[in-house]
DNA sequence: CGGCGGTTTTGCGTATACATTGACGGTTGA
DNA sequence: TCAACCGTCAATGTATACGCAAAACCGCCG
């Protein structure tokens, strides 16, 4: 028993990375299929109801008490809880005391808001990338990436290629060696990942894009942090402009699913 | 034993005394100076534990065992610990099972980090902020701000300077249309508040951020976005740099304080 | 003198109990 | 018929109980 409220810290100056094994993947909703198993129940809470939300299962607008939550989840309502105050945080879910907890149904404007967030962000990472460079075996990596996503597009696989966009994106992300920048993008991913989804298979041929990235990753690996800057930025500019405008579109027209 | 044989009566729900004095801080961490009255539990314990690790009265290195936070704001548990989550995901404690939880203590190397993402998405407002246009009034203001400014750096009135330029950039964020963009910037705020503080007396006199900021806001009167862009871009890169090298040099002789 | 295995302590994770509060429907009075 | 009021109760907010397992401790053995 200490009667002393406070200790000196042990001064580490990097921070002392919890042992668990980093979950979030940045394109998969999900940890690992897996190591779900022996998390602490807050932690299962978070994860199971996460991937329940991005994969659509709990649809927008579902809403449901926190004993409902709990009951689903098998669990008390105190892991619950806590699980259910971070997605608040990461703006998933509304909690609305005593009306329950609503899954987040985002409008065309607040995805617009996110893309800007997100993109300002991306473009930032991009020129960090540039500034610092990157490995000859990095450039293999995105340079194999790019080839199959070329490889994709010829072949008309629209989802194909989608994902492994995601992976060039995030592979790039990555690299950029600012950790906080990392895991912001990959919390604003997260929010997006149903609406991108969704429009998916309305995409044109991605022709454009491909020669883009092909242009970003030269850049980059010349180092030329203003010209990878540039690029990534306008690259961000017409991609989004264009899923805006298929949001937009579609949301006009909520048709089938 | 073991628990801490319940806090018997002791004055009920006498609340003790706080001496929540202090009016400092322009920006201040703290939500209204009265509002935190009747709150919940949990609303307070989060406001509470913020404002204090804000303004150093929990200074970074600090540990705490759960209990020992409940007993520091009279709560129980729970509630603490919900407030805690949301600090975790906010980067101001570090939670360590066991362990308890220690106030974050900032190397300069996170600090550049934050501060290159929050200069991205300050830029990104701006940029907004051209886009959607500024009305008279909202014009007359930053304007009047910046006179303020100008008065205040030839006093070589550094702090009052540094306030105001708080207030004239989180203005122009307030305008910018996105909700989501001002409250990660909000939060990316509160992170550096007190690195920012360290080192306000040891700016050099602010004569070019006057220029600067002069420059942007006619940018935006103007509605051009590009150049708003470009010189706010420029004036963060600048004042960025500046900072943290100011930064980096105190933090190499660590003096008084 | 130092490392190692068992034992004890203790902090936390979770469940549960209890208090509080706001929603809602029914009743009443105009 | 309508609106204000009130009582009831469900849902949340907060406190407490409880057991596990990590860390600290201790004494034994090298």
């Amino acid at each position: 028993m200490k009667t002393d409220a406070r200790r000196k810290a042990e001064t580490a100056r990097q921070t002392p990375r919890r042992k668990k094994a980093e979950p979030p993947s940045a394109t998969r909703p999900r940890p690992s299929l897996q190591g779900i198993a022996k998390m602490p129940a807050r932690e299962r809470a978070y994860h199971e109801l996460k991937f329940r939300i991005l994969e659509g299962r709990l649809p927008p607008g579902t809403t449901l008490l926190e004993t409902e939550v709990a009951s689903l989840l098998s669990l008390s309502r105190t892991p619950v809880r806590e699980a259910l105050i971070r997605l608040e945080e990461e703006g998933l879910v509304d909690v609305r005391p005593r009306h329950g907890i609503t899954v987040k149904a985002l409008s065309v404007d607040e995805i617009e808001h996110i893309y800007q967030v997100f993109s300002a962000l991306e473009v930032k990472a991009a020129q960090l990338t540039a500034r610092r460079g990157i490995s000859g075996a990095d450039r293999e990596r995105l340079d194999g990436i790019l080839t199959q996503m070329e490889r994709a597009s010829m072949r008309g696989d629209i989802e194909g290629w989608s994902e492994l966009d995601d992976e060039f994106h995030s592979e790039l992300v990555g690299l950029c060696g600012n950790p906080r920048l990392q895991s912001m993008l990959r919390q604003l991913w997260d929010l997006q990942y149903h609406a991108r989804r969704a429009i998916t298979k309305l995409r044109p041929p991605p022709i454009v894009s491909d020669r883009e990235h092909r242009a970003i990753l030269a850049a980059i690996s010349a180092g030329d942090e203003e010209e990878a800057t540039r690029l990534h930025q306008q690259h961000r500019n017409r991609a989004d402009k264009q899923l805006i405008s298929l949001l937009r579109q579609q949301a006009t027209v909520p048709a089938s699913r």
